[in-house]
DNA sequence: GACTAATGTGAACACTGTTCGCATATAATA
DNA sequence: TATTATATGCGAACAGTGTTCACATTAGTC
């Protein structure tokens, strides 16, 4: 199905094309400028359309973060592997991937910690998050045995909070970008 | 003018109940839920009345998140005026002010860094960006010459990193807040 | 007191999220 | 295959939003 992209009159699967369909608004126009309306439009569909497969326009918004997060602690592993791979130091690997995610697509970062905008007690919103904090806990090691996910080591935190701390200052702070600031910071962080 | 508020039928200076407005509603509902119909509603006054004084909803946060960095900045400068008169230790001091903030007033604090949501290029919000980041330059100290606001040497940028993460990981994030990891994190920073 | 600039108003516009009854396509059943 | 039943999409409507503009009112000045 893929010459002409016939215009199936039950679409397929709406419920991920609208998934691209903020995805997309939200890279070219930001995130604010993502309207349910929008969405539909771009994908050729109705508005209400959209209802039969979120119940809110934050619903939507919330899988979109859950995608996002998944993104960045896909980006994140694999950084960890090539840098096993290459011998390089895992540990400022995994955090230079998350300021890199962050700078790159900072509507997909900004929406995945958006609170007043997602339903943060979502099932797969949660897991989500729980799968990325797996990532940051134990120095990003892999020894992450499944204890309380939201609790930390005060080291495990402080690694959290430098790298997360940073790639908001970049993206909404008075912080020039600049990802030489960023390798500095890692380096110095251990 | 304390005694039944009369109902000045110019209302006196609307600019700023207006933003006594945001403050109010934000606090209450949440950032997303400021509506500039809803602050004028609050202030009682017409909706059309607010554009005289601001150009835009957006001009109104941007007022809105330059008068919190205000407040951010001067909850930091009591905070190491206070620990030198205790003999505690100042750094941990301001870091600690900066998180309190943040978890005190969450609406605020997010309201200053919402980049898609206000003009960071307002003279305004630019000058109080650059005064918060003055307190923040030079390891908290008072060396702050005025070079270039925006330019930060790894130590500074990573404790600012840090402690801006772990804020924005208390009230955004999956962290189970708590000041005492706060006081673990800021005194394992220096 | 008359004139001018500042400030508030009411009605309107386009746009938003959302609902609901109705139409249509797919799947299941007989 | 003919007939249901269920999932999915649509159009029209509603209240609420930011914003504009012609008009009314007040405050300040000569």
């Amino acid at each position: 199905m893929s010459s002409g992209e016939k215009k199936a009159y039950h679409h397929g699967n709406l419920a991920e094309s609208l998934l691209n369909a903020v995805d997309e608004l939200a890279s070219q126009f930001g995130l604010e400028a993502v309207t349910l309306r929008g969405c539909a439009k771009l994908v050729g569909v109705s508005p209400s359309s959209a209802f039969r497969h979120y119940a809110d326009k934050r619903t939507l918004l919330t899988a979109f973060a859950t995608r996002a997060l998944h993104q960045l602690s896909d980006a994140m592993d694999a950084a960890k592997v090539q840098a096993q791979k290459d011998g390089t130091n895992p540990f400022r690997a995994v955090g230079l991937a998350y300021i890199e995610f962050a700078l790159e697509k900072p509507a997909f970062f900004r929406a995945m910690w958006r609170e007043e905008a997602i339903y943060s007690n979502d099932k797969d919103y949660v897991a989500a998050s729980n799968k990325l904090s797996a990532h940051l806990k134990g120095g990003f090691s892999d020894t992450m045995r499944d204890e309380d996910p939201t609790s930390f080591s005060p080291h495990e935190l402080l690694a959290w909070s430098s790298v997360h701390g940073l790639a908001n200052l970049f993206i909404d702070g008075p912080v020039a970008k600049g990802k030489t600031q960023a390798q500095k910071l890692v380096k110095a962080a251990d």
